[in-house]
Parts: C-alpha cells; structure tokens; sequence
DNA sequence: TCTAATCTAGAACGCACGTTCTGATTACGC
DNA sequence: GCGTAATCAGAACGTGCGTTCTAGATTAGA
C-alpha cells in the first residue's frame, strides 16, 4: 500500500473517527470542515487519491458512499456469549443455571470464538475450574470449560457430573452400561469409576475447553 | 419493543442487507424502489414509526444517515485473528514464524477471544496439537495452543522448546539455573528435565490453550 | 354506521452534496 | 534556471435526496 500525505492520513483518521460514532460518512463539506480544507474540489481530489491507492472505495453520486476498505472492522467477529455462571471443584455442587441465565447482564461473560462453537448455541455456560482434581481430563486450575446444559448423555460424550454418595464434581466420558454408568478419565492411563445410573447427575456435556497462561 | 407491520419489518430487513454489502445505508428512494412502495412519503412515514419504537435512529437532513440501533453489532467483539501455522508434536520440529506470517492469509486463521488476548497482541501464533506427548501440560491431541513468539523465556514461563539433541517438541515451564536450564511439567507429579541451556531452542512462550471438545 | 386513527399516494420544494471547470501555488527533476 | 507534475482554491452547476403538503384509502373501535 502506497505512503500517502499528511492530508490524506488527517482525513483517513477523520473518516474512522466519524464513522465510529455515527456509523454513517460524513459529507465532503463536513469532512472539508473538520479538516480545515479550504475547498471541497481538494477533498474530492484527495479521496479520489485515498480510492486509487486502495485505503477507501466511493460510490459516484451517492451522498456518504465512502467505505474504508482493508480496515479492523475486518476483525470484529460474531461470537457467542457465555455466561460464566460459577466454578466447579472437585467437592463442591456444580452450578445449575437457573431459568434466563443465558445470555444476560447478571454474571460474567465470554466470548465463545466461532472455532470453538458449536453450531447450535443454545443452552451453554461456562464456568471456572477450582482445583487440580480434573488433570485427568487435562483440565486444570483456572482453565474455563464450556458446557452444554442437559441432562442426559449419549455414549462417549465428556460430560459434567456430580456423584451424590460421593459428593464430588468431576469431568469424565460418560458410557450407560445396563443399570451402571461407566465415567472414564480422557486419560487412558487413569481408572474408570462405575456407579448405579441414579447416582449420577449429568449436568451438561463439556463443548470447549480454555486456558490463560500466565504472561 | 413493539411489534411492528410487515413493511417496517421488509425495510428493517432491506436495511440490513443493504448495509452488510455497502456499508451506507440506501436513500429514501432506493428503499422506495426495493420494498416496491409508491411514494418517498410512504417509506419516511414508516421510518419515522421505526424510529419512534427504537429500531433506528435518523439525523434530520442528512442523506443516507439510518442507523440500525441494537443489533446484532452488539455481540460483534474485536478480536485478534491468529495464524494457525501448524502442528505441534513430539517428535517434529517446531514449525517457525516467517517475517510476515502473522495476521495474513496464508494460512488458517483462529479468533482468539478478548478475555485470552494478552494486553500486547502482537507476534502471536498458534498451532495444533498432535498426539498425546504434552499431557503432562494438560494439553492433547488436537488442542490449539497459541504462542508469542520469542527466543528468551523469563523463569516460570511455558514455553514451547525444541530440543535437538533428543529432538523432542514440549511445552514446559522454564527455568534458566547457570548454565543449565530445567524444564518442569506443568503437572508436579512428573519428573523435570534438565539440560545444558545452549541446547534447548525456546519457540514461544504458551499465552493460551484450547480445545474443542467431540460433540 | 360513523369517526378517528392508521396507512398510502402523488407531487412539489429546497437544501445537501457530489461533481466539474478554470486557475493559482507549490514541489520536484534536470 | 525552466518545465512538468502534483496539489490547492474558488466558484458554479446539476442532481440526489430528505422533507412537507394535500388528499385519498383502509382499518379499527364504539
């Protein structure tokens, strides 16, 4: 992309700035104004030089056709919001989202990239991981996990649960076996746990898993 | 909000789409033209009624100047846009950022949310996990781990080490002691590694994890 | 059925605003 | 220095476009 002048970097910034508050373009008189322009032929000389080197895009006749080309509007996605309803840990009861949890101002919110969402965003929450008792699920402390608020499962799905007689929260794959249900850790390595189906409350499948790093 | 007739709804839905592929809005007369309605009056009639039930909001004698009022936009979030550059796995070396690989379409791209974006945004990567050798970092096969691309590492950080002599790929945290540098898993069950410190080849230091879990 | 509100029509008005034309300055290569 | 190109000035033109006025058609409620 070609350098360009001071004048046309003054009237860039201009064009961004009204845009942002407006979300309309402002006129060649206004941008004439704002930027201390004597003539409006040497505005529409300067955009007529900002279009050839391809910082914006006009629309001949069109009052306010100015569109900023290339620009960080770029990189706003649509994502989803999740709300982060409380933690988990390994002795603690799992948060149940109450009615109209979803989606409102009441808690904490993530923002769930489109990568990672799946493609029916209903019903998700999220929340925080107290705790090293889930490393079997190569979960850990702090990470955020992302679930799928139901109550039932389907074979192989890694799901949160909380065993009642134990009073322990855990992440595990979920397999129904006759009158048992069988939770085995992500980790191979590591024992599965079987317990009578009604002793097991399924909270949610686990969608997405995410970690900050400490800088 | 209050409902609205199946005009204003065909306007609504003509603005909408008129301003994703332009970027400004239409004139009275092309929303005119579009909806099939007989007369300027008519669309400014129903505008007017729009504005009053807060859908948009008009600046008086200012062509093209609708604005759509708490849209979608609101869940739109700027985020970083992340270079997938490979795969990460124990036995392979470390894929390497070229000058000018960051933020270009070359290859895949992930949106990493806000709340994970460190506060400096910059030399930012991110590849995929194959196989199962990190999951000691609580991290495995086909995760997404994102890192800064640097070549020193302050103690405590986790890095992404390539070592030559075992060539071995991992993520551990590193501590630089003399003339040796010690790699610790994350998990503290496991063993650390020790190794002369002009052996060991720091890729990045780990910003963040993630991982999409099998529906 | 009568009345009032809501919605639709057509036309005209007038400023907003992009465009263009003619010259004047300034910057730059030689 | 000179010549050419790039940039800036000022004004005028013509149309895009929001607005307004009058009035007819439809719908709704009493």
């Amino acid at each position: 992309m070609p350098a360009i002048s001071t004048r046309q970097q003054e009237i860039l910034d201009f064009l961004r700035e009204y845009h942002t508050d407006r979300s309309y373009m402002p006129s060649i008189r206004e941008i004439q104004l704002a930027c201390g322009i004597s003539s409006t032929s040497v505005v529409d000389y300067n955009l007529r030089l900002l279009e050839r080197d391809g910082y914006i895009r006009r629309s001949p006749d069109i009052s306010r056709a100015i569109e900023l080309v290339g620009e960080p509007e770029a990189d706003l996605v649509e994502v989803a919001r999740i709300p982060v309803l409380g933690a988990i840990a390994a002795g603690e009861p799992i948060p149940v989202p109450e009615a109209g949890a979803y989606a409102d101002g009441d808690h904490d919110s993530f923002a769930l990239p489109p990568e990672l969402t799946p493609r029916d965003p209903d019903n998700l929450y999220a929340l925080r991981v107290k705790g090293y008792s889930m490393i079997d699920a190569f979960v850990t402390d702090g990470d955020i996990v992302v679930l799928r608020h139901t109550r039932d499962a389907r074979n192989g799905d890694m799901v949160a649960a909380w065993l009642p007689m134990q009073e322990e929260a855990t992440l595990k794959h979920f397999y129904l076996e006759g009158e048992n249900v069988r939770l085995m850790p992500a980790n191979p390595a590591m024992e599965p746990i079987i317990v009578p189906a009604d002793s097991v409350q399924v909270h949610g499948k686990v969608v997405a898993v995410m970690r900050k790093v400490a800088a």
